[in-house]
DNA sequence: ACTAACCTTTACGTGAACGGTAAGGTTGTG
DNA sequence: CACAACCTTACCGTTCACGTAAAGGTTAGT
């Protein structure tokens, strides 16, 4: 039970992962194929396998990535290069990746997850930072919403203008 | 006072604003002054004034603008467009500024402030859903460092690697 | 009045992030 | 085996958001 779980025996068992291809992929996410392949260009991703004519062959971790990939891009607005950063070198990746499956000291596998823990944290101080920047605005915008809904209230009680401290009309 | 209202009489009364040469605005914001420039040109903002030989001079209200301008760029990520759009049409709300500086009709102004008003409201709106996302997006980071660690836990605790769910190193 | 340090407009150049198309190879279905 | 519908690489085009001169005019200090 211990010294027969062999990583490459997946291929048999199981119902042999649903390769996607880079069509149905940009569909599932929305993206262009041409986006995706720009992305591998610069080093983003890259497909789990090739077919034997050479068709890019995804599998449901490609696919996660890319989900990933564009939520960094769309909703936390970073660049390209700053997602290849927050990523980091997918190539060192596939190959700890490799490494992990055909490996079986507990001490490498640590490493390797340690590593995995530190991106990961990486990236979620990154967002937060984000996160508070842009709450800071919120904060800003709401107060100059409260400014002029002051200046309505004065409106309405008939009073002056008030000498209005520096920042209206937005 | 109205037929004459020169925009450089300002200089008689008050403390004589402390108008801004666009270098000036541009350092203390950390952009370039080609930047302000390029973002007058898409109609973002327009300096209070010109000076007689036609340099642009700023006022505390547009170094505001700009400032705000900045973080819907760098903060929230959105793109000139969308924040031309958020801002909206900058003639018209100059119109208004001069509409509302001019008049003592309560109702004219009760509508110009309910105008910015709204405006205001669909920015913050903006800023909300933008922090909604971004907020998804670290909880899902945050589950996959959960993941990490646990899968970290079992390997201290001699455990077998589990059968991973799906979505492993990050 | 001279001069350095600003400013003006105009215009072409550039990197990022793709879009589009050409010229050809692959897959899967009849 | 034909054939439509996919895929491949390669390369040129485009939009956005500026950078970078060029050719002058303005301001402020001496």
């Amino acid at each position: 039970m211990s010294h027969l779980d062999d990583p490459a025996t997946q291929t048999a068992n199981a119902v042999a992962a649903p390769f996607l291809r880079i069509q149905e992929v940009a569909a599932a996410l929305g993206l262009t194929t041409r986006t995706i392949r720009y992305y591998e260009e610069l080093g983003l991703l890259e497909p789990a396998g090739r077919s034997g004519g050479d068709y890019r062959q995804y599998d449901a971790d490609d696919v996660e990535r890319l989900r990933f990939i564009k939520g960094l891009r769309d909703d936390a607005g970073f660049s390209l290069a700053e997602i290849g950063q927050l990523l980091e070198d997918e190539e060192a990746r596939t190959r700890n990746r490799d490494r992990f499956r055909t490996t079986s000291d507990t001490a490498e596998r640590r490493g390797i997850i340690d590593d995995a823990l530190a991106r990961v944290e990486r990236q979620i101080a990154s967002l937060r930072e984000k996160e508070g920047r842009l709450t800071a605005m919120i904060a800003e915008a709401e107060e100059r919403r409260q400014h002029l809904t002051d200046h309505l209230a004065d409106l309405d009680a008939g009073r002056e203008p008030a000498p209005h401290t520096h920042g209206r009309g937005q």
